[in-house]
DNA sequence: ATCCAGGCGTTTA
DNA sequence: TAAACGCATGGA
């Protein structure tokens, strides 16, 4: 077991809507962080943390939930250019530097779909395809391996209920089948150039693109503009001409736009809170 | 029953 | 070239 210290706010961060394979379960928090599953306990000064494998967990915990950075700096500074953003910043919510390939599938499966039937789908992917790991006597499934993935075909995909999706993902899936380091590789380049590598896949848009670099590989310039962004978006804004409003949007919030947006969607969607 | 969900690709006007 | 439309599925 180790400790941290609990100053960010674990349960909304994970049930945000950027990871898909959390849950809580007779008071705990659970999460897993590629072979690690995670167990934890939130306590008034401190999150307990439990795995199956705790060798430098410190280490992979505080990277997992990006707590090296300092976001309240970060609010600071948004706050000084759109003194609106006051209301609905949260010096607390963190954005989870997740697993490049389980982004890369996750979030082509997000698209025109809701939280919990993505995050049921994702489940589903890694129970039929992902490696069995028994951690305090109960079952967990690892998001499957890139050999794994890049070995299934469309019948196999089919499994999920996935609707049109799944076609999409077998031709994502090509990619990384023609270059095994594609995600690695993309990783070198900016943004801009991920963004518009990313988009040249069929099945993966610009929304789908941003949230791939937002969450899988720490990009907080990127725009993941969904359907309750643009419900918050455009109260102040004409969104119909969404890349007009981009650059406009950057133009005010600089490099950290990508965790501007990520707020105007937390609050939205905490406003109409359904448990969706 | 109709609408919608962390949209995208294709067709149409 | 922008707007409209079809797409699979399941929950509200």
């Amino acid at each position: 077991m180790i400790k941290i210290v609990n100053n960010f706010d674990l349960k909304g961060s994970l049930f945000s809507g950027q990871c898909f394979r959390m849950f809580e379960n007779d008071g705990y928090f659970y999460t897993i962080i590629k072979d690690r599953i995670l167990k934890i306990k939130e306590e008034k000064e401190y999150y307990l943390i439990w795995s199956n494998n705790e060798d430098n967990l410190k280490e992979i915990v505080h990277n997992y939930f990006d707590l090296n950075r300092d976001y309240k700096k970060i609010n600071k500074e948004l706050v000084s250019k759109d003194s609106f953003l006051k209301e609905i910043i949260n010096d607390k919510h963190r954005i989870f530097r997740q697993d490049k390939v389980e982004m890369f599938i996750s979030y082509i499966i997000s698209q025109n779909n809701n939280v919990k039937r993505i995050s049921t789908s994702v489940n589903k992917l890694c129970e039929l395809f992902g490696k069995k790991i028994i951690f305090e006597n109960t079952e967990y499934y690892l998001f499957p391996s890139l050999d794994k993935l890049i070995s299934l075909n469309i019948e196999d995909l089919n499994l999920l209920k996935i609707g049109f999706r799944d076609k999409y993902i077998v031709n994502a899936l090509e990619v990384l089948k023609k270059n095994r380091n594609f995600l690695e590789e993309l990783d070198e380049l900016n943004t801009y150039e991920a963004m518009e590598l990313l988009t040249s896949i069929k099945g993966i848009g610009p929304k789908v693109a941003s949230c791939i670099l937002m969450f899988g590989f720490s990009r907080l310039d990127a725009y993941p503009i969904d359907t309750w962004a643009k419900k918050y978006l455009s109260k102040r804004y004409n969104i119909s001409n969404l890349d007009e409003l981009k650059k406009r949007l950057h133009d005010l919030y600089g490099d950290y736009v990508g965790l501007a947006i990520q707020y105007m969607y937390n609050y939205e969607r905490n406003e109409k809170s359904t448990i969706n």
